[in-house]
DNA sequence: CCGGTATATTCCCTTCTCGGTATATTCAAG
DNA sequence: CTTGAATATACCGAGAAGGGAATATACCGG
């Protein structure tokens, strides 16, 4: 789901502020059917909701799944707390494997 | 990537401490090759690392591709932090918008 | 060297994803 | 009612992903 770049980057434009559908197409150098099935995603995931204004789908941030990932992220964090844990690591990833 | 529930927790039972691809094919009730197929994944990805030890594969948690996606929320951070900062920022950054 | 154990890789099939083109829908304006 | 703008949906093709079964590889004990 957020592995998509392309994704990422709606989210990216959307956290400045809200966007209509055609400003979206334009500075992601999609097809404007390409970013709406990319809107429609994310509206599915819950992560984007939509104000409608005549013709105009404004799209904006929700941001509560994004809460979720940092909630699940949360007993992660102590692996990289410190920098000495994150450098341990770090040679450690460069000394066995890859 | 993280999307996979799968992939998820198998990297929640290596949070707990390095585990041999045995053991997290028996915890996930999956195939043998399923599991490794899965790892991987996770390996190409770089969360996980492996230590070999004879004919065992224990595999344990590399957390830098975590900590990045930690950054990548760093912004998104602010809408959530509390109602009160969220309102103050909304008003500081898009005071002028609708 | 041989058998057994632990893991990885390959093949096959089905389902999903992403991008594009073409078409439908909705609404405002005239 | 017709036109044009903004957006959504349907459909198609290429490629990736997920799972199972079968097979290969690597290593230990004897």
């Amino acid at each position: 789901m957020l592995a998509e770049p392309t994704r990422r980057r709606i989210l990216d434009l959307l956290l400045e502020r809200p966007h209509p559908v055609g400003e979206l197409t334009a500075r992601l150098g999609l097809t404007q059917p390409g970013t709406s099935k990319h809107l429609r995603v994310l509206r599915e995931a819950g992560l984007v909701q939509v104000r409608i204004d005549a013709q105009r789908r404004w799209y904006e941030l929700c941001p509560a799944p994004l809460a979720e990932i940092d909630t699940w992220l949360t007993p992660y964090r102590r692996l990289w707390a410190t920098s000495l844990d994150a450098l341990e690591l770090h040679l450690e990833t460069m000394g066995n494997d890859q």
